[in-house]
DNA sequence: CAGTGGTCTAGACCACGAG
DNA sequence: TCGTGGTCTAGACCACTGG
């Protein structure tokens, strides 16, 4: 690891095509991920310091930086001036809505106060193709599937199908649900250990069926926003599917290009 | 500039309350936007190599590199190893569809070959209220307005209707438009010297007027994506208001969160 | 081969947060 | 006052590109 930067790390698979070339912080940025996904630091935690890790590692504080540098503008790390790098997470205030792109039309920020949220049911499937393919699953394996109405101010905005293996959140009921205040990603990673670290969507219009319909008080056929997530965590894992349905009457998708 | 990193760099406005004190490398990057706004380096232009930047400057090339870093993940500049630093353009093949996020359900890359546009009409009118002011014109500013459809193998998919401000866009003519191949936005740089940086979009789902029912083949009422977007060129000046109507049978608009 | 960006290092000093 | 991340520098070497 002192050597030259692009040693191959002596690794198996000798005749692959992959170069396999990485620079040292790369190399390094692995490793942290790996102990990140190894829960040797927890999300809300503070990593050991640059130095630290540097020592651990045998290369250079600036090495260090530039590995955790990757892994703040991936949002896997936050970085704290004066006090220190610590793991990302969803139980924040200011990270609430990373995941929620609904904003309103008018009005200043989204301090009409937090989504009220409303479970419809919480069962134990077994998993139909086109929910077990994009979770890397097999049709049939065991899945949570939530289902759920998000409204503000009194107003339903959003119906939501969620998906999940049954693996990881075994142990998840209504109750638990029911009973937990606060982002329901927050809950995957105190109770279950998963932490989502991104997300792909898929939008659509569509018009309410008759149940959307009911669900979101408005008259069957009403265009509606559909909006497909498959969330992953560290290892590119796929491990959530979200279908939901948000009412754009009042409110609207935000999205930045650059 | 070579004393220490925070010195505010004597400037006027002694009774400001901004503090002003930001890093040598931001000040640099402010030093190099500015450049980039005058015309300096054009869209496709090699920008000098860090050593030269730092010599003029007067700051070492690691400086220089991390400002350019900044300005390269903001789209702004394209590092290209052995070769050099250039100014980032829209008329580049795997830049095309950077700001177009509509693919298709099904098939591999957007490989169905390209848009086919028809252009409806091209007109300067005077800025109703609610284009004048995302666009920080007056009502009754001159703005051009184009409108037209993008297909893709026969099929309509986008109905678009696109605001430009009169001044900076004077001279565009719907023959400017049609005899034109290639992205817009490329066309915008070569001929108006307006580089679109970033935009940010308003997504809703709607119900297909009768106009836009007949130009996009489908059913009156049928749900469609309504895309707003608002464009900005370098100094986050809005330049461009884009209202798009989606067809979302057969295909989806795709969105990364992280 | 020369020129460019890419990586790595080592050391100095600054800014911030907390005790 | 101390420990943290943040900035800046200077110099060495690597990797890629093109003549």
């Amino acid at each position: 690891m002192a050597t030259t930067p692009t040693s191959p790390d002596p690794s198996p698979d000798p005749d692959a095509l992959a170069p396999a070339f990485s620079p040292l912080y790369q190399q390094i940025k692995g490793l942290i991920l790996r102990s990140l996904q190894a829960g040797e630091w927890k999300p809300g935690d503070m990593i050991p310091s640059e130095f630290e890790l540097a020592a651990r590692f045998r290369v250079s504080q600036g090495t260090v930086r530039k590995a955790i540098d990757e892994l703040a503008t991936d949002n896997l790390l936050v970085r704290r001036q004066g006090k220190g790098t610590f793991v990302a997470t969803h139980a924040e205030q200011h990270i609430q809505f990373r995941f929620l792109r609904l904003l309103p039309d008018q009005g200043t920020l989204d301090d009409q106060g937090p989504a009220e949220r409303r479970i419809i049911d919480c069962r134990r499937l077994r998993a139909p193709a086109e929910v077990a393919r994009p979770l890397g699953l097999r049709s049939g394996d065991a899945v949570l599937q939530v289902r759920r109405v998000l409204a503000f101010g009194g107003t339903p905005a959003i119906l939501e199908e969620i998906w999940l293996p049954g693996g990881p959140f075994k142990g998840l009921t209504l109750d638990t649900l029911a009973s937990d205040t606060g982002p329901m990603y927050a809950l995957f990673e105190s109770r279950f250990g998963v932490r989502m670290v991104r997300a792909a969507e898929k939008i659509k219009a569509v018009a309410a069926d008759a149940d959307a319909a009911q669900r979101l008080s408005v008259p069957e056929g009403h265009p509606l926003l559909s909006v497909e997530r498959l969330s992953y965590t560290y290892n590119d894992t796929p491990m959530e599917l979200r279908r939901g349905l948000y009412r754009t009457d009042a409110r609207h998708y935000r999205n930045e290009l650059s």
